[in-house]
DNA sequence: GACAGGATTGGTCAGTCGTCCAAATTGGGC
DNA sequence: GCCCAATTTGGACGACTGACCAATCCTGTC
């Protein structure tokens, strides 16, 4: 390998972790071998030890390595719509947008997609694993879009709003797990992989649906 | 052969699915292993294997030993409705709840909640095993429901309320994963745990959702 | 050119996995 | 009583698992 390949080239770390996030989100973390990863990274199976150490590091490590691109990503764009509303009014249809986009953009990638498998599942994995990292990774951010909802929707019970948030993530979550069952509903005429779609068909949902009576 | 000996052998198949159903649903297909469920049944280790072969054909077994239970819920709801409505026009709200309410209640039982992870971490496992099992339990009764909400929605394009479904299945799935996001948001004021109150807030949500501009 | 010190290697460990098999047990039909 | 088939058992197979180690390689520094 030239040493302009090299710098090009991920590093070692890098390119296990990319590696670890698409097996892991394919294969879940039983399912997935160390031996497996490796060897799609095309590396030494010692090697992942090394610079992880135990299988499960290397899951938290895999998995934060994703989830923190999104959470940057959702986290700029309110401030984004804050700076465009400076009054604080953030109208909700902006609020939904940047809440959902920002998420279902990245699963436009190979790599978001992989990102929001291992988060569907990430609850349902052994031990705590779950409960370790998602918190950790997702709390803040989630809390600064529930009060920009909450001056959204002041008329708006507080419980009934996080009801209503709840079910919005499951809506845009379970459509960026590619299940197939859309293209089943509509015997093949929608395509749950236009994202872009999906973004211009649930935003005008989740909008009317929070705005319930 | 004699009725007794039916007896006995339904006991014993029986037990063992219901046990693989609980543990798959805790463990995930590639995180439980064959010993552990016959241990928890009680059970022979080479009788799971006699009686259901491979490991996948007990876990296809065990899915649709409660998914088929949910199915049959669901499709007398709609057949209630239907009664109810003899004309056809079945009111948008009672249809979201029948569709909805069978599976949200199936999951204040213990079965009824594996049964609730199985079917909601489904197509996270591994190989076409979700695929397989999914397509043939659920597509018919899902058709009819299409058929139905367009006809209490004539407006909406087919697209845009296939669209619109698909959502809906994901906000009702997310919620009975019971993440912990929730309690998270709310600060323990909402309890995922509470079937019933979810069932009463998402009804409206997705009332209101389906009927957007 | 010798010297670190991190990075990487092949090889090995005990344990678990799913699957299979031959033998033993059971219980109804004759 | 015996027979036959379905059921149940303990044990074993090879393959694979995560983890680990000592040896080797590489890359800068003095």
């Amino acid at each position: 390998m030239s040493a302009a390949e090299a710098t090009v080239q991920l590093s070692v770390r890098e390119r296990i972790l990319a590696t670890a996030q698409a097996v892991f989100a394919e294969q879940g973390y039983a399912g997935a071998g160390t031996r497996a990863i490796a060897q799609a990274a095309g590396v030494n199976l010692a090697l992942l030890h090394y610079h992880f150490g135990a299988k499960r590091d290397l899951f938290k490590a895999a998995y934060q390595r994703g989830a923190q691109k999104v959470t940057e990503a959702r986290t700029r764009a309110l401030a984004e719509a804050r700076a465009r509303w400076p009054d604080g009014d953030i109208p909700l249809e902006a609020l939904v947008h940047a809440f959902v986009a920002p998420f279902m953009l990245n699963g436009q990638t190979e790599e978001g997609r992989a990102t929001m498998r291992m988060h569907a599942r990430l609850h349902t994995e052994p031990g705590q694993l779950g409960e370790e990292v998602l918190s950790t990774v997702y709390d803040e951010t989630t809390m600064a879009y529930v009060a920009a909802f909450q001056r959204a929707l002041p008329g708006l019970n507080r419980e009934t709003l996080c009801w209503r948030l709840y079910f919005m993530m499951g809506a845009y979550r379970y459509t960026l797990l590619r299940t197939g069952r859309l293209e089943a509903m509509s015997e093949g005429a929608c395509d749950s992989a236009d994202l872009e779609r999906a973004v211009a068909e649930i935003v005008p949902f989740l909008v009317a649906g929070l705005r319930a009576p």
